[in-house]
DNA sequence: GGACCATATATCGGGGTCCGATATATGGTC
DNA sequence: GACCATATATCGGACCCCGATATATGGTCC
């Protein structure tokens, strides 16, 4: 899993949003640090919909434009959930050899 | 910085090693889920270097094939241990939101 | 002896992903 | 009027991964 998608997912663990909303969301949860383009949610997204990840919860129309909200499914949780858990042994390779070093 | 480069600065903090030798290192500290492939590996390891992160240690000729052994260096320290870092962070996002949604 | 695998380096091309640029549209602020 | 935030969508360039391929040796297995 990409770090894109993976930010995508944990954007929409409380609840349903559009797309703009998930670049906000991701921007806040990351303190600013992950900045996703435009270009890369929407193929994201796509491709999170094909995977299953992801569904349509609603369309809204606001000021004439169309909204699109996505909601995380089950199997997306469950992916996020995963991918959360090889982060942090990821993290630990690095970390615990590093306090080796410094003992 | 990807996953792949990140792995393979991670193989490198113990000692230098030569490509097939990081290869397999980054397997044994993945527990197996990490597998390099070596067009990856080359590459990476070019670009590592032109960015300073290894550098070349020094050249052994083992049964007339030269083998060259990578050496990560402060810098390449540096940037590893402030991703391990970043990767701990990405991970609490999910993991503190899963445990909430739980409780 | 031949097949296969581990070791070992190197390159090439295809494919996937990111992302800035661009287009389009509205409403608010300065 | 200019600019920015909000909002969706697409395109193309750039970057990166990775399997395939080439090359070479030594060991194991049948």
């Amino acid at each position: 899993m990409t770090e894109a998608t993976y930010f995508i997912l944990a954007a929409l663990l409380q609840e349903p949003l559009h797309g703009y909303g998930i670049i906000k969301r991701a921007g806040e949860q990351s303190a600013g640090r992950v900045k996703l383009a435009v270009g890369t949610l929407y193929g994201a997204l796509d491709r999170l919909a094909e995977a299953g990840l992801v569904v349509i919860d609603h369309e809204e129309v606001v000021d004439g434009r169309p909204r699109r909200y996505y909601r995380i499914t089950d199997e997306g949780v469950t992916a996020v959930r995963e991918e959360a858990v090889r982060l942090q042994q990821a993290a630990r390779v690095v970390t615990v050899q590093i306090a080796v070093m410094g003992a």
